[in-house]
DNA sequence: GTAAAAAACTGCTTTATAGCAGGAAATTTT
DNA sequence: AAAATTTCCTGCTATAAAGCAGTTTTTTAC
């Protein structure tokens, strides 16, 4: 944990790199923070510092809105990048707020140390470069999503998204989300969500344990949405 | 125009680092390409080869959507990027069309070239990587907007965005735009973009020569939305 | 283990948005 | 300049989604 040179998380684009004895001193001024559940570590429209990774643990990135209703922007997990441009971008605050969904631990890097690396090793500035321009293509076709498919089908979409993301185990997806959640990352209200869930239960399609939600038959969730889902991108 | 050292759009990322002598070599294999307007110079799901910027002119960047609507995921002009990732990314396939608005003049550069220089040049890959971190703060906007705001909201809101970007002249947009483009970068269908913008009209807020239209009352549009919009990103 | 709080659920009502159809205006083509 | 095509517009209708209120279940705190 201590180590991004025997850190478990091979997709960590720190990792990846971490052999490169550019590195070295870069790595010593990592900080790790443990994270509670429910605990809010960025908060938008605060000076951004620096940049996190998820260690260990699963996060929600979120952009506030009106009333209620909060956009959930992403999920993250191991290995993954949160807090985006970090303050070394054009923007010096947080454009987004992150909350741990679970006890999780983070490890972060200051804006400029991250600037100072990123500025002189190239294969790693590439591989942010492409992680943002992924994560860009990704964040477009949630907007196409958001703008054309019907509540139910965003709903659809995003229980298929939870079992690619994060995996199920036992017919039960590997994370716990309450239905708010669902409702603000597929873009609707909390009753329309509990409203779809039990319809898809009812159907058979879906399963809950407590809490717990597990996708019983992809076949059919999939071809349901499969009319928007043609193109390249997911 | 043959030339990216004397050429006019300082804000292109190419431009900015082309007085490096590293890329020299990589300039002279640019490509100009000239588009009439209506013309589509990306089709979506096809290779990706390279990478294109908008010399002149303007341009739509769209995704294909089920039944007649598509989704405009951008706008792109004068010294802008045009095809995201160009195959030098994970996917080696263009995940959006492009279409030019106007007759318009497009450089091309190679994927090769691209990432050859860009593994090269660690200052032109962090400016890559920041145009990328931008964009994509934008579109997370843009994906909260589309799930929060109201019909009304998204048109007001696409407006105001246009004279942002393409500015006005005499109380006219320097844009020329279909209903059937307002719609389908607002998330709606044309009927209701021109029942909004006909009542707007009514009210005093809009003006309209021709097919071009106009803000006049910049401030009872931004107070109309401003609930949605005091969030650092737009 | 019990109390308190939060989350999940359901039926009913209201509202916003989409869809259709027919016509007017504007733009492009010949 | 006339014809053809495309874009724009309007009223009406249908429908999807949101909002509200009251109840039950589950989770968290003590």
């Amino acid at each position: 944990m201590a180590d991004c040179i025997t850190c478990k998380n091979k997709n960590c684009l720190i990792n990846k790199n971490s052999t490169d004895p550019r590195l070295a001193d870069f790595l010593k001024n990592k900080h790790t923070i443990k994270c509670k559940k429910s605990q809010q570590f960025i908060m938008e429209g605060t000076p951004a510092h620096g940049l996190f990774f998820a260690y260990e643990g699963k996060v929600k990135v979120v952009k506030t809105g009106v009333n209620d209703r909060e956009q959930i922007v992403r999920f993250a997990k191991d290995g993954e990048i949160i807090g985006h441009r970090g303050g070394f971008g054009s923007s010096k605050y947080y454009s987004i707020s992150a909350q741990a969904l679970e006890d999780s631990t983070l490890c972060y890097f200051s804006k400029e140390d991250l600037k100072n690396i990123l500025l002189n090793i190239p294969k790693l500035t590439f591989d942010f470069m492409l992680f943002y321009a992924d994560e860009l293509s990704e964040s477009e076709t949630r907007v196409r999503k958001l703008a054309q498919m019907s509540v139910r089908e965003r709903v659809i979409d995003t229980l298929l998204f939870m079992d690619r993301k994060f995996g199920s185990t036992d017919q039960l997806l590997n994370i716990r989300l309450s239905r708010k959640d669902y409702a603000d990352y597929s873009g609707t209200t909390e009753e329309q969500v509990i409203r779809i869930l039990s319809t898809l239960k009812k159907e058979g399609l879906l399963n809950a344990k407590g809490r717990k939600l597990g996708i019983l038959d992809f076949e059919t969730l999939q071809n349901e949405i499969s009319k928007h889902t043609y193109s390249p991108n997911s």
